[in-house]
DNA sequence: CAGACGATTGCCT
DNA sequence: GGCAATCGTCTGT
C-alpha cells in the first residue's frame, strides 16, 4: 500500500516497503504486553487507525492499528520508497540521501512530517494521513520475512518471530541488521542466535 | 519521586 | 563497530 500525508494541501507520500507486527499483550515486544496505558490505548481500539509515540527523547513511530477492538495489535511503518513530494521530504530531512529519506521509522515519520499531534488519525478515511491501494502493474512484488529490530528486550520466541517484513530487493528498506542488538547487557550475554 | 530505558539515528573511529 | 543525544513513560518505593 501507499502512505500519504498532506502537508498545507500537498500530498508527500511513498510506497511501503518494510513493516514489523506487533501482535497481542502475549506479545513480549508489544507495547500491550503490560496492558493498556494512557499511551499505548489506540492499539486496544479498532482498527485503521494510526498509533504514533515518542522515544529515545527524540523520534516518532508510526503504527497502523490492527485486529478487532478489545484485542491490541499494530503493524509498524518502518520504510517507503518515495513518490510524491519528494522535495518537500528533502527539505524535511536535510543532510539526507534520497535512498534515506524514508528508510527507517523515525525517519518516514520526519520526511512525511508525523508527529503525535496527529496521533489517532483515521487512516482509511482521513485526510491528513491515509493508507490507499498501489495499483500494481507488474503482478505481486515479492516479499521476504525477518526477526523484528531493536527488541532485545523480549523474550526469546518473540525475538525470533519472523514478523519483519520487506519488499525483497528495494533499496529504500532499512539497513538495521535483524538480531543484532543495539545495546548491550553488563553482563556480556549478546548475540541473537 | 527517583531511576531506568527505549519498536533510533547520525556521527565517530 | 561504538556511542551520545534527549525526554516521555513506566516501575517500584
Amino acid at each position: 500500500m501507499r502512505l500519504v500525508r498532506n502537508v498545507e494541501g500537498r500530498h508527500v507520500s511513498g510506497r511501503i516497503v518494510e513493516v514489523e507486527a506487533y501482535i497481542g499483550e502475549e506479545d513480549s515486544a508489544c507495547h500491550a504486553s503490560r496492558g493498556k496505558t494512557p499511551r499505548n490505548h489506540l492499539m486496544f481500539g479498532p482498527p485503521g487507525y494510526a498509533y504514533i509515540y515518542f522515544t529515545y527523547g527524540m523520534h516518532w513511530m508510526l503504527n497502523v492499528v490492527t485486529e478487532g477492538e478489545g484485542k491490541p495489535a499494530a503493524v509498524l511503518l518502518r520504510a517507503l520508497e518515495p513518490e510524491e513530494g519528494i522535495d518537500l521530504m528533502r527539505a524535511h530531512r536535510s543532510g539526507s540521501s534520497d535512498r534515506d529519506l524514508a528508510a527507517g521509522p523515525a525517519r518516514l515519520c520526519q520526511a512525511l512530517r508525523i508527529d503525535g499531534s496527529i496521533n489517532g488519525t483515521d487512516l482509511v478515511s482521513g485526510n491528513d494521513l491515509f493508507l490507499e491501494w498501489v495499483e500494481s502493474s507488474g503482478g505481486l512484488m515479492p516479499i521476504g520475512r525477518t526477526r523484528r529490530i531493536g527488541i532485545h528486550y523480549a523474550a526469546r520466541k518473540d525475538r525470533e518471530a519472523l514478523w519483519r517484513f520487506v519488499i525483497t530487493g528495494s533499496p529504500y528498506v532499512s539497513r538495521a541488521r535483524p538480531g543484532t542488538p543495539r545495546r548491550r547487557r553488563k553482563n556480556g550475554r549478546g548475540g541473537n542466535g
